[in-house]
DNA sequence: TTATCTGCAAATTCTTTGCACAATA
DNA sequence: TATTGTGCAAAGAATTTGCAGATAA
């Protein structure tokens, strides 16, 4: 697995830096699951005040690029960031913006068919499903 | 099918009205497919130049409410709104960005899960799965 | 030492809100 | 005519950029 080698064996692989920042942003995304830059920012603050919101958005777009963090758009707004081996499969009801989580395994099926079709390797770990859930389809015939 | 009911009607069933801009603003996402409220705002504005792109987005707000229409985020940035019967779903590569689309009939049996287990109804019709493609997986392994 | 990274300020982009006027039913 | 909807201006998030100085290798 790409993080047990280490951020910094990752990084020079690729002529890049190791820095405090860049750890501290991982490890905030690690203990926070599902945070936005925002909440990232702060968390890395409480250790080293003096880091900009500017490298919390650089550095989660270069750990994105690694593969080491992951982002999704649960909704509006802000992205929510993961660690990769955070695993789990959001269902975002469109109607009424409720979110229920789901075991990733259910996605193991399709993960197999893309690879074989697409040569395309999902990221089940981080999706954001749209549709719309139990009570919003209830709602959606009584009107009709 | 929803849409066949008309705008109007869909509109009225619900206490709201039926104006030019609403369905100015339904023709444009039927069209354009995968367009951004500032491409949509511009060709609503090719028919009628005063329009604002505020109306634009409350409209969007509005059908997507309705199930008229559907927003996808395919990447960083604005959101990508279709009508709901065009049907595709997006393979967003994380690390190089691009996009490939296939059959959503690839995800059938998903829906089926989904619709049994958990009562959603997945919407597989502008859906954003995010993963690695194969160019990127090959130059991965070159570096490792 | 030198190329990369960071902090800061400012600019951009995207979206929402408040309110007076206009249009629908 | 009673709401509901729209345009406009302004505010507010979220994110990006340019650049000089700091830092890792």
């Amino acid at each position: 697995m790409e993080t047990a080698r280490g951020l910094r064996k990752t990084l020079h692989d690729r002529g890049m830096r190791m820095t405090p920042q860049r750890q501290l942003v991982l490890d905030a995304v690690r203990s926070l699951e599902h945070a936005t830059p925002e909440q990232i920012c702060q968390r890395v603050q409480e250790t080293a005040p003096t880091v900009n919101i500017t490298t919390i958005y650089r550095t989660l777009d270069l750990l994105d690029r690694l593969g080491l963090v992951r982002h999704t758009h649960l909704g509006h707004g802000a992205p929510s960031y993961s660690v990769e081996d955070h695993q789990h499969v959001h269902l975002v009801c469109h109607v009424c913006g409720s979110i229920q989580e789901i075991p990733c395994e259910l996605l193991d099926p399709l993960v197999g068919t893309l690879r074989e079709r697409d040569g395309f390797e999902l990221d089940a770990s981080h999706l954001a499903l749209s549709g719309t859930c139990r009570d919003c389809l209830k709602q959606e015939q009584e009107i009709e």
